[in-house]
DNA sequence: ACTGGTTTCTATACCGGTACAGTAAGCCCC
DNA sequence: GGGGCTTACTGTACCGGTATAGAAACCAGT
């Protein structure tokens, strides 16, 4: 019962919640150890090696513990100890937000939450958006990262480099030395195109969400892209068009305005020289379009065909359901997760590239282009 | 420059990154201060607090930091120092998946975080199911906490409480001495039921997704519910339906197979005794009971009028529009944020418990009840 | 020259744990 | 009855920062 106590007893902290008064003085590992009369040492024990002390001495600690209201272990105090916090990061563009409300990314963090859960390595969402002084990707503790179709050239992305954190990048440009996974994008957007051209296609158009201007609806076909995912599928409809002679018109509006697809949509569809398919970004954007196409009177695929992309909910909820170009991205999440984790706990090892497929599944909303001259009434 | 080294050079540590070659010493504060002959304090003092060196030694301490690829203090020594992560976590049921596949929850979550964008805390997500020996509600560092939906006297929510972390309960029973947001599930629920006995509906059918059974087609009115909202609904609806002497038949079906909801309504709608009305737990239970109706040829609302919950996106995206509570998630999402930045930096002071309203919705799902004997064609 | 106020930097003591190398006691075995 | 193993616990030195109270230097005012 010697028990020195070597500290001096801990200090007083501001309340952190409503049963603590101001001024109570916080429970510690040395709390127990006085109160038990053992040193603190065999208290972290009892608590984190269990086989590191007597059954009945362990029982005794955890009893005052309970006493004392102590919830185990401080996880920042261990987290500096031991090097590791339990924590990984998923770095998002901008908005947290469309995390939550796109069902493509859903389905995406859904899957790296299922395979991540029996690790019980919990989630922390970061934002690329550096506001104020604090950057999450610089300040918050975190044991390794997966960034998610991010701009690489971004303070967040470099900020993870400088940590030296085991990362993952997924939808990105490939980046040596870190386990990359991407979908074959460009392949996919390849089949798409070649798909309306085998249905005598020749007036097709492109509709786009993207995070930077111009919008609206433009004649010039090379109106920039940017995003990873987005200039591969871009390059792989124009791997087929371009060659083919056909340069067409695009619809674009930033991600958070999708719905004004639809506005730009009736304008491209009121034209004159109206197209008779539009290959689109996402299965998002071609509903904008389909939806326009309703509002014209013009039919799909009779008058108009759609091909989509991503292969998400509502490519078989709408009718007819929609030609997209099909990525897993359940799988795309398990793999990330996977490779973050073994990036986790094996040495820097390998740094696989994956690259999942792209394959077009072909649903009503395509078909055969209508013979020149027969037109839907507009 | 004197700069005496008062710790030994830092310990060489597990690779982190692939950069990092086996056995390359950490650079911390103090390697640092050895290469520019400074205190390690002062270097603290050039990332953290810049007023408190002279600007040129900043600008010395700040580029031997570029040079040597330092990221900047480590954010966990930080937190332990500080007593502050950056972090807030947000405790949800179960499984993460349905954060990210439910629109509904989505609209919450994502509001928090737009709420909680400028203040810069970053957002880890938290189970409730402890699946190993990993808690994340007992080992994550956090500042503190959302509880969603939990179950109050899961192991998680107790360990945050032990922790003493500040909270916030969303859509749980108000827990004393903390702040609390909740919707006027009852309140609502009573008007749903209220709605079709008005217009003349008496064989009415409860439709219902939860976590326990048991499941299925279900004739006993006193099927348990869980979880404070749909408690509460349920309330709401005996509310108005046991004193006019309606008991209703249930179905059910655990979250992750709201799908058969459809199956079970085809079931429920082919009885002789068939519902002219079905109310509905959320307005994706409603989806389900409508695709029912359309497999079995009936009419909403001529044959079948339906009442949904929490007036989602699906609400409205379906013909005709469904007839709903709304409860503005988004309000819901930012006044949670809110109250729980408040409990983060204010002392315990007040814990306030917010009732958001519930609104009936009238849309076309819900119509006078058919004429007795009128029946459609099954 | 002495006092008092800044400014700028340093020394020390934490924050609350864990790793690791003891050490003392108990036990087995030849 | 002493060497070698375990078992059970302790002492010390970290982990990588920050708070706080000095100390040294400089400047102005009297």
């Amino acid at each position: 019962m010697t028990g020195a106590r070597l500290r001096p007893p801990s200090g007083w902290r501001r309340a952190a919640g409503p049963t603590y008064g101001v001024g109570v003085p916080r429970v510690t590992l040395q709390t127990i150890a006085d109160r038990v009369g053992v040193s603190r040492m065999t208290v972290s024990n009892a608590f984190s090696r269990p086989d590191q002390l007597s059954p009945e001495l362990r029982q005794r600690i955890l009893d005052a513990a309970q006493e004392l209201g102590y919830a185990g272990p401080d996880p920042t105090a261990r987290a500096l100890a031991k090097g590791t916090t339990g924590t990984i990061g998923i770095l998002l563009t901008d908005s947290l937000r469309y995390a939550f409300t796109d069902l493509v990314a859903g389905g995406f963090l859904g899957a790296i939450a299922d395979e991540l859960a029996p690790t019980g390595l919990a989630i922390t969402l970061l934002t690329s958006a550096g506001t104020g002084d604090l950057i999450p990707a610089r300040d918050v503790a975190m044991d390794g990262a997966l960034v998610y179709s991010c701009d690489p050239t971004s303070p967040a992305v470099s900020w993870l480099h400088r940590r030296r954190l085991p990362l993952v990048f997924v939808d990105q440009a490939p980046v040596d030395g870190y386990a990359c996974v991407n979908v074959a994008d460009r392949d996919g957007a390849r089949a798409a195109a070649q798909h309306l051209i085998d249905l005598g296609h020749r007036r097709i158009a492109y509709a786009v969400v993207g995070a930077h201007g111009p919008f609206g609806l433009l004649t010039d076909a090379a109106t920039p892209v940017e995003g990873y995912a987005s200039v591969q599928r871009r390059l792989g409809w124009d791997d087929v068009l371009t060659p083919a002679g056909i340069h067409p018109p695009v619809i674009r509006e930033p991600f958070e305005r999708v719905d004004d697809v639809r506005r730009d949509a009736r304008e491209l569809l009121s034209r004159p020289d109206r197209p008779t398919a539009v290959l689109c970004f996402s299965d998002v954007t071609a509903l904008g379009v389909r939806q326009a196409a309703d509002d014209l009177g013009l039919r799909v695929p009779e008058d108009l065909s759609l091909v989509g992309f991503d292969d998400g909910p509502i490519a078989t909820q709408i009718q007819p359901g929609l030609t997209t170009v099909r990525q897993d991205v359940e799988e795309k999440g398990r793999s990330a997760a996977a490779l973050l984790n073994a990036a986790l706990r094996l040495s820097p090892g390998e740094a696989p590239h994956l690259v999942l497929p792209a394959t077009l599944v072909v649903r009503g909303s395509t078909g055969p282009a209508p013979a020149e001259g027969a037109r839907a009434p507009v």
